[in-house]
DNA sequence: GATGAATGAGACTTCATTCAT
DNA sequence: TATGAATGAAGTCTCATTCAT
């Protein structure tokens, strides 16, 4: 049981994104879930150990693809400046592209359940760690200041994407938020930076 | 029915932020809520409407005394800058007296049922209007950049704060959270200052 | 939760006494347990565990209700002889005047689950101690044989008479299983008596 | 379909055995019996007709090879004392040499499933068959009481063999069965016999 | 014959809410 | 006001059975 791959895999993941974005978690029932990917009840649980687990799943995918791609850009790039407006740009330009899965991120899947928030964890630090990395690169070349911590600054570089995604999806969104990319980046940049 | 006021009512919303702070939200029954605060499941009905309302109330109860207070504290002072570390210092010092609090704050009470969220909303309104009051104050004085958006410096002001706190409540909190005033304030002050 | 008394706790055993029998164990849902004893589903939460929960505490009950009573009527006698046919006298005449629970204990409580048998174990080990201690003083004042071994005998008097009634309660039940007492009796008194 | 031969089917019902007896009847799923048989689950509808069909020819299979057996044991006897003493022999023999089958007999198809029972029926009537000839036979050629109804007789004989295994089954088997053999005969042999 | 992925009916249980006392 | 026993709707999950390959 719990096949963690294939065509059906997939379209129960993009369901309960679906699902869950327009009916919020608490009214995102496993029925509703398996409707919408075509399926019955029961293969949800082929493909699942239990509903969390599809939040989970959903997170690690999605975060993965993410991270990924996120690596994988930055490191085309050599200067800590432009990593870091690569890295607010994906950011946002990714949950823009979709205001779904934006919804179940920022809003639904910060959810209370410890097995929940455990099942996140991992993807999430990953992403950290690739700010951290950026941030570290910046200070020990000296084109960010040197008496900034680490992990603080990572914990203000995202908390700041973060509410101003969630701004953004919990509005009615009748601004780009896109648009946004620069005016962050122009004040985390500046507050980092020598000079 | 649905009195707001009153001896039991304070205790129910007490013992909802204990409740949901030991034991998280979705284990969060009403019974379990009634026994800590010593009134009958019924009882709670008696001061609100619903299981909900519980979390609104508590909500709005807890946001609205930090609000009161730090419009109070911030009216002392003039210069914007001295606002917006008084502002950091009370945010990170209230949560970090109150655990229970800051917990079903940070973490329990980012449910996504409608309702609640709407219920906040109107509180946080409060909230976001005096760091916005901040900003405007020290944008007009010329002391803070000219070119920076109010609304979005406060997303990434309040952003940076909560984040911190959050990590601070996920983490063995094995480091004080009023520490981390002094490293915030300097890089949130950096980002928006002129000159 | 789980009050082990009340009327309703009463009402339920005794709705579920009469729903296994009729339908048997594996079709009788908590549900119809529930109307049958005029109560919610929810309610059968409040004094039992779980379905498991209702049926060990049947056993309990019936069993226990037999064993107090079989303790206090062998007290009056002396004679082992005497004793052993009032056991299966008893024994017949209880389960006869209620052929619902003779064939709940008989057929439809003969589950496997682990749990079950493990809260069905003590009273029935109650009831094996009363054969037990007949058979130990028919041996000790010299009316039984002494070449027989005490646990053994009492697993061929139980069996034996277990067997008679499972029989009857399988059967068109066209004869009395009272009728059976006395050849019973015969057949196990010569079994084990001297001389 | 439901083919009834063939080495499948005899891997599916030694499989069923093995399964029933280490996780119990409840917890024996089609899936778990296919898996142990080495078969696929679908392949079990090609020789049965469902589930309880596989447990209905289990126990078919079991006992007909039993009665089989017995009938051919005990017609080598003349003497019933020596066909008693043989029956009861077996009995314990068997069960003894397969502790799996014999937990699933004694225990876990004690089940009240009113088809299983069905199912059940005939074969175990075969059973009571041959014990009931033995008595027959003995009564008819005068060693054994005159007294005595028949099938009264067999059940209190299979009735204590029935237990004493059941007994045996459900202790920790730090005993042998077939030590058991000699009392049972004898308690038995004495109850039924003239003089 | 054989497979095993998929099905979907159905069961147990929880818990917010009510209301007679 | 206060109680808490009772309610019953609703949701998760299991598993025997099917059927396209």
């Amino acid at each position: 049981m719990a096949k963690r791959t294939g065509e059906k895999y997939n379209a129960i993941i993009e369901a309960a994104v679906k699902v869950i974005a327009e009916n919020g978690y608490h009214n995102s029932q496993v029925s509703k879930i398996a409707r919408e990917a075509g399926v019955a009840d029961g293969t949800i649980y082929l493909y699942f150990k239990n509903k969390e687990d599809v939040l989970v799943s959903l997170f690690r995918v999605k975060m993965g693809y993410f991270t990924t791609t996120a690596r994988q850009e930055l490191q085309q790039l050599e200067n800590p400046y432009e990593k870091l407006a690569k890295l607010i740009s994906m950011h946002f330009i990714m949950l823009e592209a979709d205001r779904n899965l934006a919804l179940v991120l920022q809003i639904q899947l910060r959810q209370s359940d410890a097995f929940i928030r455990q099942g996140i964890a991992t993807p999430l630090k990953d992403y950290f760690n690739i700010i951290e990395e950026v941030i570290e690169q910046g200070i020990s070349t000296g084109v960010f200041r040197s008496d900034i911590n680490k992990k603080l600054t990572r914990q203000i570089i995202f908390g700041a994407m973060d509410e101003v995604v969630t701004s953004w999806v919990m509005s009615q969104r009748n601004y780009k938020l896109t648009d946004q990319i620069e005016p962050v980046y122009n004040l985390l940049a500046r507050a980092i930076s020598t000079g």
